[in-house]
DNA sequence: ATTTGTATAATTGTATACAATTATTAGTTT
DNA sequence: AAACTAATAATTGTATACAATTATACAAAT
């Protein structure tokens, strides 16, 4: 009796496509062919239109009524309504670490924020979003809310993608920073209300800071 | 230039999946071979495997290590979360109602309403839970938050099968009629907080029902 | 010049053959 | 009888051929 984990082509196929996508790599709206990517990642139609079918179940690539897809665009509606919710379930995530979380939970949240303050100390913003989502995910995983998990996982990929597309363009949320201490502080106080709040309002904060810098982009463009 | 919009078998086969899935005519944690269901389908297995596939994504069907499928099971865990989930988004999805809903709209929920109270005299719970069904679905098509609307149809697909089995042995969420006029009446008076309000005391109510006839139908079938 | 129709090419959708992996059975050894 | 092994069957994973559909190019007609 074997037990089997390997990977499978679709997998590796599906996380590289969908890095690209978040990367910018395919931009926004791009057409996309399946013989041309599959020749580009070295595997058959097969296990290449699975990974596209999973990318389009997740609202990254767009399947046209004539059959052909592209890349989606990102919509400013879209942004607004994804971090609208994500303050909602990531606020109840906060509540629930306040309650839960341990003296080891603290100290690693804390390393994180550290590696932040460094980050854009040093000007390096794509790695400060990148810390800064390692903080949200933690609480996630230590909520040991699964389904909560699942549905913000899906999010947090188009935020990563919106908000590595805005820190290219300058500077990312620079409150965030003291947002993320004021999370932390009141998690550590075990401090229910407050933490659910204060990860709240950072969200709104981040969604505001997104819609401005994107505003800011298309003046630019313009220009 | 044609314009397609014929439906796949690929389509076709996942409707048919999970409405099996969703009425237990395949039954939870049943498992699932890939050649039987092309052949009760009649269609190749390319195409199920598609339909799987999406099936997979949303968690009707899991994927086992050793790679084989089973439906998936129902873990009161999951039913907390999922309920938990809808009463924070619907609850913003009644609010927005409150803001934008239209005197035909008024009517419209209404009528479903009406339908309900119908269905619950006549002792019809399969209906009952239809129509209930309908009000909700009805809210967040109006409120033009698609991405909301995206997330929610998920859950409440999952939502479904859950009260279906429920109320197959016995009755559902008896208040859910009272609770649903007061939304009605708080989205009629343009009341934002109230609808609010309204809505997510209505899901966590039915979360406590369908928690307690759990218990009733696990302890029946233990005696 | 614009439109219309037709032939051709390009692309997606489906079926199927085959490869890789896992489960089952039977036989052997202890 | 239990445990291990080898051979076989069953199942899933991948590649590819072909069918169906859509786009493109080009000629003919208005």
């Amino acid at each position: 009796m074997a037990i089997r984990s390997r990977r499978l082509s679709k997998d590796n196929t599906y996380d590289a496509l969908k890095q690209k996508i978040i990367d910018s790599e395919l931009e926004p709206n791009q057409p996309v062919h399946e013989e041309n990517l599959a020749a580009l990642l070295g595997v058959s139609r097969t296990p290449l239109r699975e990974a596209i079918q999973k990318l389009e179940n997740e609202d990254f690539l767009i399947r046209q009524p004539n059959g052909r897809l592209r890349v989606a665009s990102v919509t400013l509606k879209e942004v607004e309504e994804i971090f609208q919710i994500r303050s909602m379930l990531e606020g109840y995530i906060a509540r629930n670490a306040a309650k839960h979380a341990t003296e080891n939970d603290i100290v690693n949240l804390t390393t994180m924020i550290t590696k932040m303050k460094h980050s854009f100390q040093l000007g390096d913003n794509q790695n400060f979003v990148t810390y800064g989502f390692e903080f949200h995910d933690y609480l996630s995983e230590i909520s040991e809310l699964r389904t909560f998990e699942k549905v913000l996982n899906q999010l947090k990929d188009h935020s990563l993608r919106y908000c590595r597309f805005v820190s290219m363009h300058g500077d990312w949320n620079t409150q965030a920073d003291e947002e993320h201490d004021l999370i932390l502080q009141m998690i550590a106080d075990h401090n229910e209300d407050g933490a659910e709040k204060a990860m709240r309002d950072h969200i709104l904060s981040s969604l505001a800071t997104a819609l401005d810098r994107i505003k800011g982009i298309e003046e630019k463009l313009e220009a």
